[in-house]
DNA sequence: CTAGAACTTGACGCCAACGTCAAAGGCAAA
DNA sequence: TTTGCCTTTGACGTTGGCGTCAAGTTCTAG
């Protein structure tokens, strides 16, 4: 398959496909005029990219994790870097369920008019504002 | 107190705060001589700030939130755009614990040789990469 | 054989949240 | 008053993951 038809099969444009390339997360074959040919496989391979990419890692951690998951070894300084990204993964989720809350205890602070009468819920929406 | 104060305080730079308050998320007054001098109230804004800006949110949607977090009242489009906020969040949380787990079963690859006569774990480190 | 869709490389653009340097002025302690 | 840190505005730099022309080439349907 030709680079369109991927990148409409995963979900992505043509010109990242050609980032990915460039960064070393997706090979691809050439046709005798130079356009570039994927294997069916390519499309699992570009949605792993882009979960990677979506769990906050960059092209360059991607780059150095991809041999590893194919030849399923894992170096040890590679180790040390995975147990760093998962900690900053979990961070992450961490912090955005905190902020989540946040914004729940807003909406319900809207959709609730009579929140406004509950204390527990001013709280939680902004713990620490100016009492009025 | 001065803004090298807050900084130390908030564990932020002097530039992020002057930055928040050009964005309009963070006001201060001034000294005679024209430094900015901020209360001690201002420590909690800044982290209250820092949180949405962790859960992804801009500035732009933050100036926003503010003034309905300061006036417990939010509008109706501000209700809208926070729903939409939500999801995003929670959207974003799916995202990175399933890539969570994708470093866990490589973890679990590094740290457990044997695990590589172990199919479901190298099923849930790389469902479709092409078999050996 | 030819039209035109799809593809190529190259290079600049973009955006957000600051970092960083510069030159100048403010402030407090001795 | 002087020393020396703190602060000011202004403006350019950075980083990542692409978007977006541009000008030329390749592929394929008819």
């Amino acid at each position: 398959m030709r680079i369109g038809e991927l990148a409409d099969r995963a979900c992505v444009s043509t010109r990242a496909l050609r980032y990915y390339e460039e960064q070393g997360l997706l090979r691809s074959s050439r046709t005798a005029g130079g356009q570039r040919v994927y294997p069916h496989s390519a499309e699992d391979r570009v949605r792993l990219i882009r979960e990677l990419y979506t769990a906050g890692l960059t092209s360059r951690v991607i780059a150095e994790l991809l041999p590893a998951i194919d030849a399923r070894h894992v170096s040890p300084e590679l180790l040390a870097r995975l147990l760093d990204e998962r900690a900053r993964t979990k961070a992450k989720v961490a912090e955005l369920q905190a902020a989540g809350q946040r914004l729940d205890a807003l909406i319900a602070l809207a959709t609730h008019p009579d929140s406004d009468s509950c204390p527990a819920t001013l709280d939680r929406a902004a713990a620490k504002s100016p009492a009025p």
